[in-house]
DNA sequence: CGCTCTTTTGATCGGAGTCAAAGTCGGTGG
DNA sequence: CCACCGACTTTGACTCCGATCAAAAGAGCG
């Protein structure tokens, strides 16, 4: 069943690019937009593969996608999540290695494909915008350091109910306070770093103590001040 | 018992910043480095600490440095290793957040204290340097991610092996196959990110199979290959 | 030379992983 | 529209890695 899609134009496209990265002139952001480097993935569609050449990065105008890793025994670790603004496979192209995450569909989304080649113009001709992805790249690098510290300390309950508070913030509850993000509890678990199973036990315990509720893979947040206390070991 | 030591010129530090860097001309060298910001620290002297305002980074010239996050219950995390031709700190200058590291001498070091606004200003006025830092800090941010993977995935064991092997690689043996850092029990199972019990429990059992041997703080690696082995869980 | 910090070893306990099996959901095609 | 299939979820039982507690031995330093 396909959905009927209207794609953006590339004035949408650079706008958006515009919001996220404030020094680019109007004409800097046309020569990043044109048509046919624009694509629409569904959920489950691979963006780049871990151990990929890539030649260049993508630019998320809508959608969530997953970066993750994948480990010893093919067990994938998540690594973040990107939406709307956000930029993804630019370390790759910056270090000019292959990659070393893969990047898949979880909300289905569009994608603008932003050639390294450019990129790294614009970072030399630019220094005000290579200002702001040294700032993205640093902002990623805290990021990943403090769950580095979290997941080497913190237990796994504490850890999944960081996990889900952090989802709460990023993509946000509906009107009915269901989380926006689709995610399956395997997928939690590779976030979390743990077996599924452990996931679902603990979702059950949330579940009693009246901290959530769930249907399926709908997960319905009642009492994020508990989570975000739980987050916190004592 | 203060050590005598003749710290180096201006000159020697700005050459040696010149190899880390090496889009910087000389003028600009010489305007990173003058005299009063140069500093001698002993062993367990901190450079600066999480959660305080630091205004500029920090150069290592000499020495070894341990760059750690505080977790909960105050047990240390370290992220990372800073040594000769290192920048330290520069992540909180970049984005003007406190720190969210410390950093701690762990050799006797020798440090250049870079003024924030200069490196900023640098940044903008040279992008190729700009170029080199947006460099840095996505190879940080793609070992981090490794790492993150690692410690979500891997054994204990395997990490203190992977651990080790990092370390022989970064900082090397002396002529009797002696690692050159100097390192506690207690630091190896804080970037493991286990107890130091299991380190000394799992170092024994390396001895015992005659892949290294240790009299006090000094680890004599013997079989490397087969940590590299171990470290890469089957 | 004594004090403190580090290392080592032993004993015990519990969190979380693994394996197995049943139940549920959603989508597809007849 | 309904039946079926595969993917996801849930629950139970069991095991074990690794944390914690305790106590002694060793090393480094003033």
């Amino acid at each position: 069943m396909k959905k009927d899609i209207t794609l953006p134009s590339c004035e949408q496209g650079a706008r958006k690019f515009g919001m996220s990265f404030k020094k680019l002139s109007q004409d800097e952001l046309n020569i990043l937009f044109f048509n046919n480097n624009m694509d629409y993935l569904e959920r489950s569609k691979i963006v780049y593969n871990e151990g990929s050449r890539i030649k260049g990065c993508f630019f998320v105008y809508s959608g969530i996608l997953k970066v993750y890793k994948t480990g010893a025994e093919g067990k994938e670790q998540i690594i973040r999540f990107a939406k709307e603004g956000d930029l993804v496979g630019f370390r790759s192209v910056i270090n000019q290695e292959v990659a070393c995450t893969s990047a898949k569909v979880i909300n289905d989304a569009i994608l603008w494909y932003i050639p390294g080649s450019i990129l790294t113009q614009l970072i030399k001709s630019n220094s005000e915008f290579a200002f702001e992805l040294i700032k993205l790249a640093c902002k990623e690098l805290g990021e990943s350091n403090c769950y580095l510290t979290d997941i080497a300390q913190k237990t796994v309950k504490e850890r999944l109910a960081e996990v889900i508070v952090n989802l709460v913030e990023d993509f946000g509850l509906d009107q009915n306070s269901i989380m926006n993000i689709t995610i399956t509890r395997e997928e939690l678990a590779n976030i979390v770093g743990t077996a599924t199973e452990s996931v679902i036990r603990l979702i059950s315990e949330f579940k009693s103590e009246k901290i959530l509720e769930s249907r399926g893979r709908r997960l319905r947040i009642i009492d994020k001040p508990k989570l975000v206390e739980i987050s916190k070991s004592f």
